[in-house]
DNA sequence: TCAACTAGTTTACTTTTAGTAACCACACTT
DNA sequence: AAGTGTGGTTACTAAAAGTAAACTAGTTGA
């Protein structure tokens, strides 16, 4: 009743599910790239500019440099920040959103809001 | 140069972050409620009414019925799902989204979409 | 020279999460 | 009686995520 799940049960009467969310659904895929400890903060720090790596670290301030330089490389990889070395001699690096990594402001702005408007 | 984040240099020369995210931002706290394995879809699996809960854990093929029951536990301590007793005798259990609940969905629905249109 | 800066890496742990597999009690069907 | 279903719980292990603090190696400013 009012069951939208399709389950099929087969002729000795087993149920199985019919299009089971086979590991990861978009939902699921999404959550593992943008989820996590930090990557949404390190994302929407990001949304006004290139930041230097330690001044990032600060303003997470509670993230080790440890988890800050992992979660950069992931997010690297992932195609949603870039790495710059902006000077040797007193060496500077930045980091900043890519194209794909603006993409997922808008998605990251509804969740502000959201946690804002029923203050989670 | 360019830089947008707001640091402050002490007397003594030692930089300081200003604003520093002190621990969870919007984005943190909100991703702590509905980022976690399996929420997001428990979540989206809920959005067209009541589901028992094995049907549940069948849908989410590879969540283990003791994951399912942990995240379903934490989101009925967060208000977002009912747990309701359909009947003792054969004992039956559904699951269905609150009011708040459903005001997660339009943020899913956007992870969903960018998952999909970028094929995370 | 000393201290603080740059951007990390490394170590040495602790904590948290995920996951398996078995089990419970009761009902229904074969 | 055996096997399926219902909705979980328990006990345990393995893996991931997280921490602080020290360290590299060079630069800059007092």
């Amino acid at each position: 009743m009012g069951r939208l799940l399709e389950i099929d049960i087969d002729k000795q009467g087993r149920k199985h599910a019919v299009k089971p969310c086979l590991e990861p659904c978009p939902i699921e895929r999404g959550m593992r790239v943008l989820g996590g400890k930090w990557k949404g903060s390190i994302l929407w720090h990001l949304k006004d500019g290139p930041v230097r790596f330690n001044d990032l670290a600060r303003q997470l301030g509670g993230a080790s440099k440890k988890m800050v330089t992992q979660r950069l490389r992931e997010m690297e990889a992932a195609g949603l920040v870039n790495r710059e070395v902006v000077s040797d001699r007193p060496i500077a690096v930045t980091y900043q959103l890519t194209d794909f990594g603006t993409t997922a402001l808008g998605f990251l702005e509804e969740l502000k809001n959201w946690a804002e408007t029923n203050n989670i």
